[in-house]
RNA sequence: GGCGAGGUAGCUCAGUUGGUUAGAGCGCAGGAUUCAUAACCCUGAGGUGAUGGGUUCAAUUCCCAUCCUCGCUACCA
């Protein structure tokens, strides 16, 4: 094991086109938390560092739709999401922001160095561009019909209705989100990192120097460096972003994925001069803490950046956790399923830690977990209440009954092997909470916690420390032994009580200070070091009077936040079948052409002759068409509407001189004309009555 | 289609480098108790460990196949 004089952690940085939801809690900013919180109890000296991720084209999208800059976009959510994190004590050293100076700087000299070593690919490509509004498009400003579902509204990239990875290519009747222009191709011109110069190295040092990393994290590494790796365009055409420090790369800037993670060194460039000890010195532990969408840019991509870079120290852990589901749905923004922080944080005044908890209890360690309010309410009603406050309360209450207010002594000559059990408990619970935390099995860590209140309440259950006062009322010898006895019970509780704050403090912190302030102790007493101790509190110290820590959670308030959610929500059928009238979208035609535009195709009419499946592919059939003067093989990506033995001996209409293009290994000739119904669904276009297969149409 | 992660008690989830009766919490049933937010504490019922094969003295744990869920990824000229 390496010894580490520092640790830096960084979670993800949340995307600020919108607020954050509990499934962000859960997933990163959580257990990164609880980790920083510990290792600073630790006194280990140790950095957190985050920011929002203010780039990228879906914010420009945003701010054009609610007529606003992109400015204005991140400033709002960027406010909204800090103020969350804040709320809930995720205890950040430095929140920033990737459209600050610093980061500008940052990762234009990361980019630049990288440059002038010579380690970027120029590439020209055709990219999509807006005449109107005179830039280039990327997929996501392009909109149009998607074709497998017929939403009119459906992204370049991605139909959001029903989840379609597209291109924009296959957009029916696209359109320039900006100008509603006919987006043209264009030449441009792009800077790629050759990823794949780097895989030998990345095999080494993910999968043979870090098998420790979690199953999903290794796993999908894996599965990215064996499938091998390519290069990957690092700028885009765009106006909103970090510029392409270059002469001739006007309108360029740095691909949010280039300049977001570099985002971790602009925010530790901020927070302290000292920065480079915690980026460029080998002792250094650095641990980023993200959800499971971005494993490959954390394991895979942004390490060989630092790697090409060359002065910057790896990841010694991703412990990146799955998804957390609401109610048995996934989490969607679009639907508007999900629970958002700053929601909660209004809706529960004072429960920040009551949903620390469950977000930890729950926590998708190693696969996707379902939140639900019933477990929510369960989880505060019977854990936090009835277990861990309650053991609190009663060894409180029952001081300020029984020894008057003030920590009793512990009478060494009367203790026993109840007492000493309880005390090898504290001991051992310390241990695996130690364990637990510092291998990031955070819910398993918590648990050991609760387990240990739970010991508590059984121990006093043993004692009865309340018969026992029955007895103080007749006097004499036995008086003197029940409150000998009683004495050691509650002192031990006492001193219990005092552990648990220092082991609930990762955790649950406004807990913790609330312990603090009922037992009278300064905070230096969480010091993790002081963990196992039977001598936080002294003998004879008046604390104050209990007050509870965790309230009850009613039916009523669960149903309501059902009843919200549901009543939010975007309704799953709305999505999956738009209304019919919305493909009136459609009907802008595309520019005017000229007749020998259209002569230029040759359209024929051809006879299927044979279909069949294509191998690992899901959407394409492989045709033979019969033209009359030659047969042709024509792949089709018509097999999700058609099966192979219904459409033979069916008559088409071909592009016949359309150039050859393979497709999974096979060479297309052609291409089949269909069209589209209401539903989505492919109809062939086909003459009246059969005729003789190669006739011309015109 | 390929790859990855999962499929374990009614529910939410652990665990097993293969080894005697597979765990926890909640829920449920019964008991005990009254210091404590009708809380705590004890006892109990509940699992053909997705399905079907194989390796082994022994498999829930290893191998193969199949089914299901989630994620990444390919194909629509």
């Amino acid at each position: 094991m390496k010894h580490y004089k520092r640790i830096l952690v960084t979670a993800a940085l949340p995307y600020a086109n919108g607020p954050v939801h509990i499934g962000h809690l859960a997933g990163c900013y959580l257990p990164a938390d609880i980790y920083v919180r510990y290792q600073r109890a630790q006194k280990r000296d140790i950095k957190f560092v985050g920011g929002s991720d203010e780039h990228g084209v879906p914010i420009t999208i945003r701010a054009m739709k609610e007529g606003v800059s992109p400015q204005q976009i991140v400033d709002k959510y960027h406010a909204i999401i800090k103020d969350s994190f804040e709320k809930m004590g995720i205890s950040f050293d430095i929140y920033s922001r990737t459209s600050n100076a610093v980061h500008h700087h940052t990762s234009a000299d990361f980019f630049k160095k990288l440059y002038d070593a010579g380690l970027f690919e120029e590439k020209e490509t055709e990219q999509y561009y807006d005449e109107q509004a005179k830039v280039f498009l990327a997929d996501r400003y392009i909109t149009g019909t998607c074709p497998v579902c017929g939403n009119p509204n459906a992204y370049g990239d991605q139909c959001e209705k029903c989840g379609s990875a597209l291109s924009p290519e296959q957009l029916i009747s696209p359109r320039s989100t900006l100008s509603d222009a006919v987006p043209v191709k264009r030449k441009t011109k792009h800077w790629y990192f050759p990823l794949q110069n780097y895989e030998e190295w990345l095999k080494q040092w993910v999968l043979e120097d870090h098998k420790e990393w979690k199953n999903n994290v290794y796993g999908q590494c894996k599965s990215w460096l064996d499938s091998g790796l390519q290069s990957r365009a690092m700028t885009r055409d765009s106006s909103w972003g970090v510029k392409v420090p270059l002469p001739d790369a006007e309108g360029k800037v740095l691909y949010v994925w280039f300049d977001a993670p570099i985002g971790y060194i602009s925010a530790t460039k901020e927070l302290t001069d000292k920065w480079e000890d915690y980026w460029c010195k080998e002792d250094t532990k650095l641990v980023h803490f993200i959800g499971k969408d971005n494993i490959v840019f954390h394991c895979i991509i942004f390490p060989s950046m630092l790697r090409a870079h060359g002065n910057f120290v790896l990841p010694d852990n991703v412990p990146a956790n799955e998804f957390l589901n609401i109610e048995g749905d996934k989490v969607s923004t679009s639907r508007n399923w999900a629970v958002w922080v700053h929601e909660y944080v209004k809706d529960f005044p004072g429960c920040e830690d009551v949903l620390r908890y469950v977000l930890c209890a729950n926590a998708p360690e190693t696969k996707d977990n379902d939140f639900t309010w019933k477990d929510f309410q369960d989880r505060n009603n019977s854990e936090l209440v009835a277990i861990f406050g309650n053991f609190i309360n009663r060894a409180l209450v029952l001081m300020h009954k029984l020894c008057g207010g003030k920590v009793p002594v512990f009478h060494n000559d009367i203790i026993d092997s109840t007492d000493q059990q309880l005390i090898a408990d504290i001991k051992q619970a310390v241990e695996k909470v130690t364990r637990n935390l510092e291998e990031y099995r955070f819910r398993e860590a918590l648990f050991e916690v609760i387990e240990l209140s739970r010991k508590g309440n059984r121990y006093m259950q043993e004692k009865e420390p309340w018969i026992k006062a029955k007895k103080i009322a007749e006097g004499g010898e036995a008086a003197e032994r029940a409150q000998k006895e009683i004495d050691n019970c509650l002192h031990l509780s006492l001193q219990l009580t005092a552990n648990l704050a220092i082991l609930i403090n990762p955790f649950l912190p406004g807990t913790a200070k609330k312990i603090l302030h009922m037992l009278k102790v300064v905070e230096k007493m969480l010091d993790w070091e002081n963990a196992g101790s039977l001598k936080l509190l002294s003998v004879g110290y008046s604390l104050r009077a209990p007050e509870l820590l965790f309230r009850k959670i009613e039916d009523s308030e669960i149903a309501a936040q059902i009843e919200k959610l549901k009543a939010n929500a975007v309704d799953k059928a709305t999505v999956a079948a738009p209304p019919a009238e919305d493909k009136a979208d459609t009907l802008v035609l595309k520019p005017e052409i000229v007749y020998d535009d259209f002569a230029k195709l040759d359209l024929r009419v051809g006879t299927i002759d044979a279909a069949s499946k294509v191998e690992k592919a899901d959407k394409l059939l492989k045709l033979e068409i019969d033209l009359g003067f030659e047969k042709r093989t024509i792949v089709s990506g018509i097999a999700l509407h058609f099966k192979p033995e219904e459409i033979v001996g069916k008559q088409v209409v071909v592009v016949a001189n359309l150039a050859p293009r393979k497709m999974r290994g096979i060479e297309s000739n052609g291409m089949i004309l269909m069209a589209e119904d209401k539903a989505g669904k492919l109809h062939f276009v086909k003459p009246e009555d059969a005729i003789a297969p190669g006739a011309g149409v015109s």
